[in-house]
DNA sequence: GGAATAGTGTCTGTTAGACACTATCTC
DNA sequence: GAGATAGTGTCTAACAGACACTATTCC
């Protein structure tokens, strides 16, 4: 039988239902705290919790595309937003996560610079940024598991590629970029060796040659203004001081 | 509505039919060089091209389920292998990647040491260990890009994590595990400091007290046996000599 | 004996991290 | 002026990589 053939017999409905969501863990900073995007489900099932943004995979649409437009439908920004990162976190599909039917949802991470407040979806679920260490202790679904395991993408992403870029403006100082690495890793570091440090890895930032203004609110000079650089990798890496601990 | 009355009312049948399968991008090294298993598809479509063990998804089962239980049909493995390591890399999902359907495959990648021959599986397809140098240009579908993103998790994790120990026997020597990156990476590495290296990461590798029955088969003294150690992460890491050019 | 290999010693340049210090700015 | 911050200098310990060397074993 040729190819033909067969795909005039195939009957794709003989098998059973399963559908195929994207969920989406988008992270940003607000207030010196790494925020991530939350809506209150509006419908059953787990009508009223709280979860992760998402929504089936529409049956023309790539995955990426689904996500870019779930996170639009979400927070109301455009999908072509310039400085927004995007990438694959896995598939979740233990039989029983879905009371509907069996659900597979391929979960991504979103990386913002300070989004907007989240509009009300389309459909009308009400939709937060909320503080990490704020989040409701349970999630629907399994989204819980989802939002530790995109937070642990971001800390170790933060590590070894220019990730950390993704969270602050076209344009920013060292000391911006530093603060993102110390809310997403909740650690404080030493200031001026990380100032050296990122200024030493070849394509991380590049100079404007151009400051800020006007000095720190409480004091200091004006600080030079850097953009992203053309680096895909961080060579060498910026570790976490706590690796040592997290190895065995 | 509750959650019980909207599942009485809900009908998986009224959404288009997806399906969602596995694939396994499963490493072995064989003769010294970096193999992956294949099969000759037995029945369309893409009939007759080699293709990455897989299928779909039972309706019951986890998706870890589902990748050991297909790997174990086409290689006669026991499931329970112990030395199999196992790990998601993926999920893929053009609309157009399989003429039947819109299918979903969650692609796995497994390592594992020098296994038997591949039985001709249940299904009577050919299967067979393909040098990685060796493999045809095309595969079905999309598995050309799943065995390239599959080889590229491998030599990436080998620098931060131990899984090279996952490609030898229970006991080995360094120069075993040597010659596991030094395949896996394509590129020679210097002995001495590699054994130094090997032995100053914490947890890697411990001993075993013993060494082997006789020499290197061209000469050369007896060499200590190792067997892996209990770290998770490799600290510091061994990074792939030509990481900087890869950087940009 | 000759050749190949296991494992160690040593040296150099680079890096991480600690600490100190100066210059600049806000209040 | 007080206090905070940006950015740099310097020192030390650790590390990567190059090279050399010894000891052991196979053929």
């Amino acid at each position: 039988m040729n190819d033909a053939d067969f795909l005039a017999s195939y009957d794709p409905h003989a098998y059973p239902p399963v559908a195929v969501t994207v969920d989406i863990v988008a992270f940003t900073i607000r207030n010196g705290a790494l925020n991530v995007l939350l809506v209150r489900r509006a419908c059953p099932p787990s009508e009223g919790m709280w979860a992760l943004p998402g929504g089936f995979v529409g049956q023309w649409e790539d995955l990426p595309t689904a996500a870019a437009r779930e996170l639009a439908e979400e927070t109301g920004v455009a999908t072509a937003h310039r400085r927004l990162h995007l990438e694959q976190l896995g598939t979740y599909g233990t039989p029983d996560r879905d009371p509907r039917m069996r659900v597979f949802s391929v979960a991504y991470v979103a990386f913002a610079p300070d989004l907007p407040d989240p509009v009300s979806g389309s459909d009308a679920r009400e939709a937060a940024w909320v503080p990490m260490d704020e989040r409701p202790a349970e999630l629907a679904f399994d989204h819980s598991t989802i939002v530790a395991d995109g937070l642990e993408r971001a800390r170790s992403k933060l590590e070894y590629t220019p990730l950390a870029t993704k969270f602050v403006g076209e344009e920013f100082t060292i000391a911006e970029l530093r603060a993102v690495y110390e809310t997403v890793w909740g650690e404080s570091l030493h200031a001026g060796n990380f100032h050296r440090k990122v200024l030493s890895v070849p394509g991380f930032v590049e100079s404007t040659n151009t400051t800020t203004e006007r000095g720190g609110a409480r004091g200091g000079p004006r600080a030079k203004l850097y953009r992203a650089g053309d680096a895909r990798l961080l060579h060498p890496a910026l570790l976490m001081p706590s690796r040592e601990e997290t190895v065995r």
